[in-house]
Order: structure tokens, then sequence, then C-alpha cells
DNA sequence: GTAGTGAGCCAAAACGTTTTGGACAAGCGC
DNA sequence: GCGCTTGTCCAAAACGTTTTGGCTCACTAC
């Protein structure tokens, strides 16, 4: 196996080869300047006989964009180490976005939190990003912006109103149409457990149950659990409420909705180790489908969040904006609603 | 909102600021020369109250590393328009694989075809490639292999023996599992329906079936279906067989091994509505677990292609060549076979 | 003849780094 | 004093492009 020269092919050699200078290589293959067509054919055909493409880290020194777009998913930018279990939404996002930009010619780099200091330099580079439930006035957004880098944010971030270009999913009528579900069914009592991250997705659904709670004078059962704690921590919610129910200090709710599929999971096992049946005793349902709502037992009614919708939203909006387009306005994306046994009771 | 000047800050930026040259800025920075102590500190102050941070673009220019790794999905390539449906082992691959490289410090870039010219030139610039299932002398390996660029693949080039760097998911043994499963449940004639595309999965399925029924003194029946061709494409398959059958050419196997999960679920259909019954008449298994084998009527067996420990040990593999490990051998991931209704009868 | 025009080409600058090959000064041994 | 070493620092080259601002030549218009 002859290695072909370590030595890169470059414009000198085409230069060389064809028997004019650099510039005219360059405006030759890029249509640039002012060209014999002669010479123009020579050089392009010369350039292909001895294999030459141009570098494109040397083209992006000059400020050319790269042809690559960043993905950043801030939920999973806390974990110590990232984990399979319980990220599939994430997977399956960055997997359509991937999917969604190279269909437009476009590489797709998923890289960790830019601010955290050390890593791909590179990232600064790419034509623009992706920001996934970007937390409370984001930092990253913050870097982004002051390096000029256009964004689009899944999910606004709560303390940037002027930040325009996010893609919604779901809506407060979304997040009404679980409870109201609920209520369809016969809840007296509905809990809401959010996750402690503060991103809008965390603050939206608390504020939405809180308004639904006060217009119908309804008790505000809201537990905050971490995201991270996962069906241990949905456990230890359900724990709360039945020390509490034992205690005789707060009744225990007819129906619970966990934004995480895990804490609903969890939740539901352990009310159901303590005797309760799932949904004739109580009802549960999730914010975010996932393996764990699909394969509880019962499998659990959850809001399907349609990765994949939403990443493809993401990434058209996103190159629209690099394509100079400012007008189009932010997409919405409609989340759907997945019933299972967990709410399988009689509608009212 | 004052832009805070378009201009990023450069090294020569800090140097100004500093006080001395951007020689000594870099090698304050990288640790390199000799730089006293005190002049170090200062200049990574310096560095760090103006934001300093140093241009990867540049920094590749000079053939550092980029920090980047490369994945290129072979089987997805030949799609006119990337599918989210059918897909599903590719994402999760491609989500693992990059939160597998986010947790080394690397950013996971998703990239086309580099063979296919045109796309984000920069692919060539990444530090290393990971290339799952490549088809049989495939050109990406020569094109990376010609350009210096280390890789790492899923599954071998069936016409490259001397390339090793390759990681093994499955056995011999492991494809005579599902084959040995059947017979364990009575089956008696079974068939494999392979996939079209020249990849060492469906060489070598097909080559240890052809195996297996040599040694046996079975009847060889192998069909061969485009991957892309979906549920589609399963039930054509299933009307080859039953038109066989029906003009007493071939009698119909009582077990039908289909390696992708799409042909399984159709021809699954296409089955019960010639009013056959799954498992009781006919046994289906597929070698790729998927939505559809997940969710059919009644369930099918299948391999667990483990997609998460896969992307895990290429890029940890590839990690290591890149940090000039040529030693550690390549790794072995073992699949794992789920079983369900669809081969549900007694063990014999 | 001279000035002006345009076509075709090129040398050199620029992009932001890293690295090479010194320069300079101080300290030391003789 | 002289040479050598050592500790600091820096100017300039190099990486491979794109782009700027010419230069040269042939032709035209006066």
């Amino acid at each position: 196996m002859p290695r072909p020269s370590r030595h890169r092919v470059t414009i000198h050699d085409v230069a060389r080869h064809a028997g004019v200078s650099i510039t005219t290589v360059s405006h030759s293959l890029n249509g640039k300047g002012v060209v014999a067509d002669a010479t123009r054919q020579r050089v392009i055909d010369t350039a292909k006989e001895i294999g030459y493409s141009a570098n494109a880290i040397a083209r992006g020194l000059r400020g050319n964009p790269l042809g690559v777009l960043g993905l950043v998913i801030r939920p999973l930018e806390d974990l110590d180490s990232y984990q399979p279990e319980g990220v599939d939404y994430f997977m399956r996002f960055a997997g359509a976005a991937a999917v969604e930009a190279l269909d437009h010619g476009f590489g797709l780099m998923l890289v960790r939190d830019p601010t955290a200091g050390a890593l791909p330099g590179i990232a600064l580079a790419v034509d623009g990003f992706i920001i996934s439930d970007p937390v409370a006035n984001d930092p990253v957004i913050a870097l982004l912006i002051r390096n000029d880098i256009p964004i689009v944010t899944v999910g606004r971030d709560t303390e940037r109103p002027e930040f325009r270009d996010w893609v919604e999913t779901g809506t407060t009528t979304d997040r009404r149409a679980v409870v109201n579900a609920l209520v369809d069914r016969g809840a007296k009592r509905i809990a809401l457990v959010t996750g402690t991250d503060s991103n809008a997705w965390n603050a939206d659904s608390d504020l939405s149950y809180r308004q639904w709670a006060a217009e119908l004078g309804h008790d505000e059962l809201v537990y905050h659990q971490d995201e991270r704690s996962g069906e241990a921590g949905g456990r230890a919610v359900a724990e709360l409420m039945l020390a509490a129910a034992l205690a005789g200090e707060q009744e225990l709710p007819d129906a619970i909705y966990c934004l995480t599929g895990r804490h609903a999971a969890g939740l539901q096992q352990r009310l159901q180790e303590a005797g309760y049946r799932i949904p004739s005793d109580i009802m549960i349902a999730a914010g975010s489908d996932s393996e764990q709502t699909r394969n509880s037992t019962p499998p659990i009614t959850s809001v399907d969040l349609v990765p994949e919708a939403t990443a493809k939203a993401a990434v058209d909006f996103l190159l629209r904006r690099l394509e100079g387009d400012t007008e189009s306005s932010s997409p919405f994306v409609q989340n759907v609603l997945r019933f299972r046994e967990s709410t399988n009771r009689p509608l009212l």
C-alpha cells in the first residue's frame, strides 16, 4: 500500500500543473473573477485530474461558511456523564436534526455547553446553532450572540423576551389538554410534578397549571423534582404524597401529571406498592413520552413531544435564517397526546 | 443592544493588552515554550479578562486536531431523502455516539457520504471517522485512508480483509442463535429473508444460514429484498411464498427469519391476511429490533442490536486509535435476542 | 501618436494561529 | 574582559485559501 504522499494536494499544485497563478485557479474553480473560458476549463480539468479539493479549514479562515450546524442539548449538559437511559427524546431529536441537516448538505455537529470553557473550539466556527431547551437567561445564547452566530432555540429562554427565533412546541392549550383529559375522566384532585431545571417547559407547565387551578378554585398541588433523579425521584414524590395523606395533612390526589416520563413511572410503581390501583384509584399521565411510559404496567398516557417533527422544524428555521430570511415567523409544532391504560376510565 | 464589535477577539488583542508578543501569548496559553511564570500568569489573566479563546479554524490550519469525530451511516446514504421511519436503529446509534464523544470532549459531526462530492468539505478535516455498516470495497474508506484520516467501522468491509479496525457485533453463533431458537420451538422449514445492500450484515447472515442448512441437509430457502422497501417489501416476499405454495412448487416455510424488522412486520401481516396464524402455523423472527417488531400484533421476536453499546464501543475504540494506541484489539459487542409472542411456542 | 478601455492574468495581503530560529541580557567561570 | 550558558522574549515564516489592487497587452477613439 504505497501511501500517495502525506502531502495533500493544494491549490498551488493545481496552479503549477496548469501553468497559472493560484489566483486564477481560485477564480476558475469558484467562478469568481474574469478568466478566459479556455483557461478556466483547463484549470478545472487539471484540478479534477490531480484530485484537488479545497481545504475547508483554510477556506473557513477567510470567513467562508463551513457547512456545519451546531446542536446543543441543554438538559444533557448537567449530567455528570451522559447516560443513554431516559434521554431517548433527545436522541431522537438529535438523529432527526442530523438527517434534516444532511438532507440540505450540512453536517450537524453535536457539542457540549460552549461556555463551559474547554471544548471543541470549532464550535464557535459553525454556521449556526440550535439550542434545545435553553435555561433562563442562558449563557450559551449570550455567548453565541456575542460571537454573531445565528441561533434558533427549541423552547424559549424565559428571561430573554426580546429573542424571537425559537421553535414553539405545544401550547397552553396543549398543557391544559392533559389536565382536561384527566378531568373528563372523573379526576377531582389533580397534582402536578415538574422538574427543577429553569427552562420554559417547566415554567410554563407550572404557570398554566396554577392558572387552571385558580380559575376553578382547585387546590394547587405542585411538586418539583430534579429531572435527573429518574424513577427514584418519582418514587420519592409518591412517598411525600403518601406521608402527607397518612398524617392527615393532605388528601391523596386522584390524578397525577408528571412532566417527566421516568418520574411518572417511578411514582406509579410506588403507589401500586402502597396498594393503590392505576387507573381506578389514581390516574397518571406524563408530559413526555418515553420508553418508561410505554413499558410501564400499565402503560402511561403521555404527551408525545414529536422530537422528529420538532427537530426538522428547528433545522429548517435555522437554514432559512442563514439564507438571510429574517422575515418568516417562528414555527409551531403540535404535540400529540397518546392515551394509554393509566388513564383508561370512562368519559364523564 | 450595542453589538460588542463584529471583530472577534484575537491573539493580537491579548498580546497588545498584556504588552507582549503573540508568540508569548501562544506559548503562555498552551504551556509550550519557556515563559517567566509572572508573564505567563499575566497573559492568562488578560486573556480571560478580555474573553479570548483561540480560533479553532486558524488552529486547524496549522494541522492541529479539531476535536471533532465524523460519523457516516452508510445504510442511510442511498435513501433519496432520509426518513425518520424505519431508521430508529441508526438514530439511537448516532445519539449514543454523540453522547460518548461529548463525554470525552469531542464534538460529533454527522455527514453524508464524502465521496459523493459536494458536501461539508470540512468532513476531511475532522480527527477521525466512524463508518457504520460499510459496503463491500467501500469508497468512503478508500477516500479517508487516502487522506490519512483514522477510521473505525462498525461491521467489516467484506472486500477489505486487511482492514482491522472494526467493531464486531453479533457472531456466527448469534446468527445461529435465532435459527436454533426456531428449531427448538419445532420449526422444520426455516426461510431467511435478507436485504440487498452489499454489507457484512447481509453477507454473513446469508453465509451462516447456508452453512447451517448444508450441515443439516435442510432446503436453502433464501429471499433477498431491498432494505428500503419497508413493510411493503415484506408483504411482497410473503406474496412470493404464498404463490409458490399455491402452485405446488414449494411448500410454505413454518418459520421465517427476516433480517429487517420492517420486512418481518409486513410479511407477518400478509401471512395473517392469508389465514395463517402466528406463531402456531408460522413463526416469525427479525434480525433487527425496531418500532415495528415491538408494535406488531403479535410482537415479533428479534435481535436487539444494542445500538447504544455498539456506538460507545466504536467511539472508545476510535479515541484509543487517535491517542496512538494501535495495539488494542477490535471490540466485540454482544447482541441480545428478545423473545416475543411471534415465536411463543413450547420448547421441544 | 496618445489616451482610454477592457480582457486576462497575477503578486501580495489577509485570515488567526503555531512554530522556528534567533536576539538580547544577565550571570558565570576563566 | 571574554566566551559560554541560560532565561526570556520576539519577528517572521508557515498553514491554504480568497480577495484586493494592480499590471500588461491589444484594441479603439480621437
